[in-house]
DNA sequence: CGCGCCGTTGAGGCTCCTCAACCCGGGTGG
DNA sequence: CCACCCGGGTTGAGGAGCCTCAACGGCGCG
């Protein structure tokens, strides 16, 4: 299948929303975001993106996208020729199963993101950002004792939860301070993670 | 393909969500809606079905869903059995094709949803409810001079923008008052579409 | 040194929620 | 027949949650 490796910077954006182009990008390391770009310049983060994950399931199936995508650390990532892939599905039973898996995992998330936007406290929407990405980062092994890499902005976190940073300062130091989580050096340690699971409500 | 036809009265669920289930449901007449429930009660609607949706697109995948489905009107429906659907899907590239398409509208649906769910105002979420049933009412063509049949309740915006009654109540007076929507006999007709886009921002 | 990025904190205000009361229309049962 | 209830919509008063604006401090980098 037609592929090359790419590199961006962090905060460069690797896709930006209605560029045509014929192939999706799979992260290879490190982070990144997809987003829908605002008129007022906002944007509402859908997913943190992983090492394996691909960008956008559905820009397969188009040329086009309203999804951005950006770095949100130093990425690698591999460009995989749409139409090569769009073939595979259809021929390869196996790869059909594992997209179509993948796909109804987004899907999913995103619903809940929706749920969790439309009716949960700016608390419970911060905790369950951090417990998702407990769980997805635990399924790839990169947690140890609770305690994981976490690049994220505080900013990223406010695009994400729908708030904004000042709010989110607020939230988190309240967090700090009652020894929910601690936050050093781009790691993030869950202290009490029953507590964070009751926050999120 | 093995199917069957089935009626639902207005307020009635038609799928519980982690059921298990080995078909998935295509509205063929009324309208339902589409919602996760949450432990206090309330429910995030994700999306409003009309004749020819499928109630969920992941589910022909799974035997079972995170997503309730509930009767708005009464509502006839049909089932297909999902292990048809998926050899179906195998086998007849149009039947893929069509599916797919169907799948990445839905899937930007719930990705604009949870953008509005995040940085709108309670007023441009539910300009952009409006406008949406109007656009896809229309493709169906069931609206003629910006009037179409509005069964929604205040509770379904409500579920649906993340609000209380009490606050659609204000808003729909709101526009009401204003001009720009007129909502009687479960019609609703849109008297300035101009100003409903500029509120949906 | 200066500047940009990032996080923190305070004061004040708007949006939306909560609680509560009330109205209307359509059953349903005495 | 009226009494009553239930689903549905409206309105008011008060308050919580989150935003806006603004200022400040630390850090890394040209």
């Amino acid at each position: 299948m037609a592929q090359s490796h790419k590199f961006a910077l962090r905060r460069r954006t690797i896709y930006r929303t209605n560029e045509t182009s014929n192939s999706v990008a799979i992260i290879c390391d490190g982070w990144a975001c997809a987003y829908i770009p605002l008129p007022d310049g906002n944007r509402q983060i859908l997913s943190f993106l992983l090492a394996g994950d691909i960008t956008s399931a559905a820009a397969v199936f188009q040329d086009r996208s309203e999804i951005s995508i950006e770095a949100v650390t130093d990425v690698h990532y591999c460009m995989i020729n749409k139409a090569d892939l769009r073939t595979a599905l259809g021929s390869d039973r196996k790869v059909f199963d594992e997209f179509s898996a993948m796909w109804v995992r987004r899907k999913e998330e995103v619903e809940k993101l929706a749920t969790d936007l439309g009716h949960r406290t700016a608390e419970a929407r911060i905790a369950r950002l951090v417990l998702g990405l407990l769980e997805r980062l635990g399924e790839r092994n990169l947690v140890h004792d609770l305690r994981f890499a976490f690049p994220l902005r505080l900013q990223h976190i406010a695009d994400a939860a729908g708030l904004t940073v000042v709010h989110v300062s607020r939230i988190i130091g309240d967090m700090r301070r009652r020894g929910v989580i601690e936050m050093e050096g781009r790691f993030l340690t869950i202290l009490d993670q029953h507590e964070l699971m009751n926050i999120s409500s």
